[in-house]
DNA sequence: AGGCATGTTACAGG
DNA sequence: ACCTGTAACATGCC
């Protein structure tokens, strides 16, 4: 899926385009994502305005007058944008992938500035869920939250002070959303390479330096990232086979056998399971 | 054909 | 309570 700076990206994108943007029509064309889609979608939002887009770890939040939608984007989720007149996709978020089909279109908003939003998932393992404004603090998946990563929240006394009482290895860690929110298996991977620390190694053991080193490389490249348009999208690959620049500057990721990208270092990436998620680490330098 | 894929969640068992 | 592994979800790619 698209992780955090992904969806950071989607988030923007989309309001420029579309905030305060009336909702004048809505076409479901599959309800079956993760969860159904609420029957009374249409009937709450129709004839509504978007009134802001904001994001929170990897979810999007439509803010209504009375209502808010919370979108996760699951794995393969994208929102299109289209014209109504040409029927040409002209805004794809962050997306370059023109392999889009049709067929996983699943949700249609037409706005009053003559736009439609298209939601497309391959999987279905996106969603979009409906509440009340009132209960937007008892959205039980965002309350458990971790801190932002980019947010001074994720700091290195709260890093420290949340390992405490835990023992899990330092991966498995940064996975968990309820300790920092936003992070997938691609920057997870990313981070530790750049901090030169072995997957595997229990958070307990890690040194004070360690910590700070991975606190600051996971603002960094979550920053620079963003700052590059998102890019933890492997469902994406030019049609000519070419690789799209946003791959560029993965170091580990996906690259088991290859040579270490420092120049000083000879070792090996290797690609091990963890928690059944595959993990990348170069064998000489991250210890 | 079988393994793998950016995420989340439920469940079983330690 | 915490932790891990496994499976599930649905589809496509190699």
């Amino acid at each position: 899926m698209p992780e955090l700076p992904e969806v950071e990206i989607v988030k923007r994108s989309l309001y420029k385009m579309i905030n305060n943007a009336k909702i004048v029509d809505i076409k479901i064309k599959n309800k079956n994502l993760r969860y159904k889609i609420d029957k009374d979608l249409c009937k709450n939002l129709v004839s509504e305005k978007i009134l802001n887009i904001s994001r929170r770890s990897k979810y999007l939040i439509f803010h209504f007058r009375k209502k808010i939608l919370l979108v996760h984007l699951g794995m393969t989720g994208k929102f299109l944008l289209t014209s109504r007149k040409d029927n040409k996709i002209f805004r794809t978020s962050f997306y370059y992938d023109l392999n889009i089909l049709k067929k996983h279109n699943h949700l249609y908003l037409y706005l009053n500035n003559g736009l439609v939003v298209i939601y497309n998932d391959v999987r279905k393992f996106g969603f979009f869920k409906l509440y009340d404004i009132k209960n937007l603090s008892k959205i039980i998946c965002l309350k458990k939250l971790g801190p932002d990563p980019l947010g001074k929240f994720f700091s290195e006394e709260y890093f420290k002070n949340f390992i405490k009482r835990r023992k899990k290895n330092i991966k498995n860690l940064l996975m968990d959303q309820n300790f920092v929110a936003g992070l997938g298996n691609i920057y997870v991977n990313e981070a530790l390479f750049l901090s030169k620390i072995i997957p595997i190694k229990s958070c307990k053991k890690l040194k004070d330096k360690q910590i700070k080193k991975l606190i600051i490389n996971i603002k960094k490249i979550l920053k620079k990232s963003i700052y590059n348009g998102g890019s933890s999208i492997r469902d994406f690959k030019s049609t000519n086979g070419k690789i799209g620049k946003f791959q560029q500057y993965f170091c580990v990721y996906g690259r088991e056998n290859k040579k270490c990208v420092r120049n000083y270092c000879d070792g090996k990436i290797k690609k091990i399971f963890i928690s059944n998620r595959s993990s990348f680490y170069c064998q000489k330098c991250q210890i």
